[in-house]
DNA sequence: GGCGGTAAGTTAACACTGTTAACTGAACAC
DNA sequence: GTGTTCAGTTAACAGTGTTAACTTACCGCC
């Protein structure tokens, strides 16, 4: 009875060959820029055949998506982890940085874009929360042991206000890398120069001793 | 010989029909959502027609951004200003988060999305540093006065640094905010709770008497 | 061994998209 | 009145995401 199993083994495979195929193109060519012919052409398939796995071109890449959000948290996971706090968090956003600059288009897909709203599946409800596998979850991880090390001013109380603001803070740096760099309006400074600059500054005003900041 | 100029202005006021009707579009279903033939069937004329006056959707909606650049400094100009540079950046923060809230089309069009590089032509080159018309530039304009003032730590002495950092930690909490306000994986924190943290937190870290931040 | 059902994958088509080439027609200069 | 200019048109191309209807290979079962 081993052939139910065999068939969806096979299943399963055409589908990572899909979803290769469209990361490989989603790389370099970005969201608008792959079509479902294109990565159909690439696996030798019929355009029409991506749609019994997938029901749309949207939720192809919400999968890729979802791929990557995990691969940010293990990029977190992997980086050994400074026992201070501060410095901890510090090294928290150079990772983060690190990942919108290595994958532009993931990262603009991924936070620079607007998606219809999803409802969250049983999947997503075992990742959610747990800081091991959601990157957000591992920041506010980090934030709570800075609040719970007494390190910040003594009123900032709310983890996920400070979350957010450090998130936005660093997300403020790629974002308008990705999107502005190449524009010649603006003398922009290096994006390492920027991002260093955005973690001093930020961790400065938040903690309660700005001498602390290294 | 007055047939000139009425042919002109004639011309000017389709292009004009074709930019408002593009614009109203634009604000309502975004750059994606807005199709040359709905632009056309707006002001009823054939889809080509608009061809006439631009070269191609790109430049159609360039024209509509570099407006609501000017529009952006005309916020900045507009809104009474403290007489302290700190409280000053806190308000062009706030002016410039509004502007993103008002506007989100507009702001994911102008900040939040990757136009192809384009040489500043003659009245670029007008605008381009300019604080009464240039966004940028007024937002420069006041760091330099903060550090000419002695209000930022002595380090910190490269207006275009700080300009960018700043600029930066606002757009962050506005791009996170049109991107991700409707993802139910952060429990998100009100948007003016969000700017207003951000902007404390970040002069704070900027400015050599943290006590001073108000 | 042949029958029937399941389902992966196909072809053809629809309704869109941005954009170009060739054309029309009215207003103007001479 | 003739010729030119040019705003605006029609028709078409090549591309897009997506659906409906079809083929076809395989599997379980009698």
């Amino acid at each position: 009875m081993g052939v139910k199993e065999r068939r969806e083994r096979e299943k399963s495979e055409t589908r990572d060959k899909i979803l290769d195929a469209a990361r490989e193109l989603f790389v370099t060519e970005g969201y608008e820029g792959v079509s479902m012919r294109k990565v159909a052409e690439k696996i030798e398939y019929s355009p029409t055949a991506i749609y019994v796995y997938f029901a749309d071109k949207q939720e192809l890449f919400h999968e890729l998506c979802q791929q990557d959000y995990a691969r940010l948290a293990e990029v977190f996971q992997s980086s050994e982890m400074s026992t201070d706090p501060i410095e901890r968090l510090k090294q928290t956003g150079r990772a983060y940085t690190e990942f919108g600059v290595r994958y532009p288009n993931h990262y603009k897909f991924m936070f620079m874009t607007t998606h219809p709203p999803h409802e969250p599946d049983q999947e997503d409800r075992e990742v959610m929360g747990n800081p091991e596998v959601d990157a957000y979850a591992f920041l506010k991880w980090g934030v709570e042991q800075a609040i719970d090390a007494g390190r910040f001013r003594e009123e900032l109380q709310d983890a996920e206000l400070i979350s957010q603001t450090l998130w936005a803070s660093v997300h403020g740096v790629i974002a308008l890398n990705i999107a502005k760099c190449s524009d010649p309006w603006v003398d922009w400074r290096p994006l390492e120069e920027r991002a260093e600059m955005m973690l001093d500054v930020t961790l400065r005003g938040l903690v309660r001793n700005p001498g602390e900041v290294t």
